[in-house]
DNA sequence: TATTATCTATCAGGTGGTAGATAATATTCC
DNA sequence: GGAATATTATCTACCACCTGATAGATAATA
């Protein structure tokens, strides 16, 4: 793997799993094994770098999202599986990417923070219109407003992984898949 | 007011705004007016100071939560008025404290991260006392599982709260109010 | 010869933290 | 009551370390 993909893995991993002020150039040179001034060649200023990790993992999340859509019919088990790979983020100790960019959005520059807008909303639409495919499919509650349930899904799944690091541990995912499926139904 | 109560003040406000690195003793003591040794005076270390501010929020909410007790009488009213406060602190700008925390638990040390694990517990078990006292009243579906419910509406307000930085601004948590009122009746 | 990718060396500025001086205010003792 | 002492709260002046970033040399490959 190159100097370049190893950097954006460590970084991303250790925003995940630390925050954003865990990662330096000097931590994520020392994590590859070059200096510092290597790191600065492949992403000359922090924010640079930020902004490719940002879009991306929006880009790996639309390829996840994908593959579910290509593998699962049934809308409410997409959502379920959605429920999963939140879950298996959790067991990793980590939380997602742009929760850790959410909590600091006031330092990010204005590209980053668009494209952790993005990601939320194409994770929100996605939910949408699997939410209005199970309703055409009489599958999922006619009553229920696509838009707003599929907000507080994605908010209900990203705040369930966020206090799960310091709380319950994996219980509280569960939980928000069971309420999840209630909600639906 | 004093030194001590406008640094915990300005510190609170700054993290919830800006994050947990975005506070210094540089940056406290010039808020205030002082020098940072004056800073380190009251607060010998930084890890002592995350603990004070998060304990004194945990008696914040713990207060805010009586003060509703006390006020309102039916459950889902009360359920809802702690929906507004999420509301409230989303148009300051601001996440919730703990979130803040949470991003980065694996720099807490211990006391204060049992204390930010401390304050989500007491917002559940606000939260199912009072869905259990609504079903025991009838005005609350009995067939939730109070606890389960109870943690997934709290991870649904920080979550919304979480995102509203970045997206929709304030109808996240709108949406957040009108879900859960719809889960539980 | 140009490009790519790395290095060494350095910079100014910010970080948490410490040592010791200086007043102002309380407290204690004769 | 007044002198001696302690406590509280602030200051100036540091320290070692980390931060993002830059300049310029070096080697390998295209």
């Amino acid at each position: 793997m190159s100097t370049r993909e190893q950097i954006l893995d460590v970084a991303q991993s250790l925003i995940q799993s630390e925050g954003i002020d865990a990662v330096s150039f000097r931590t994520l040179a020392d994590s590859v094994g070059v200096k510092s001034s290597s790191v600065h060649y492949h992403f000359s200023t922090k924010d640079d770098l930020l902004f490719e990790l940002t879009d991306r993992y929006s880009a790996q999340l639309r390829k996840e999202l994908q593959k579910i859509s290509d593998t699962t019919k049934c809308p409410i088990g997409r959502i379920e599986r959605l429920g999963k790979i939140f879950e298996a983020t959790g067991k990793a100790k980590k939380i997602c990417f742009c929760a850790a960019l959410c909590g600091v959005s006031h330092r990010l520059d204005k590209r980053t923070k668009f494209a952790a807008q993005r990601f939320v909303q194409e994770l929100v639409s996605w939910v949408e219109t699997n939410i209005e495919i199970g309703q055409g499919a009489g599958t999922i509650n006619r009553s229920v407003e696509a838009h707003a349930v599929a907000q507080s899904i994605v908010s209900l799944l990203e705040g369930a992984l966020l206090l799960s690091s310091v709380v319950d541990k994996d219980s509280s995912l569960k939980h928000s898949s069971a309420v999840i499926r209630a909600l639906l139904t």
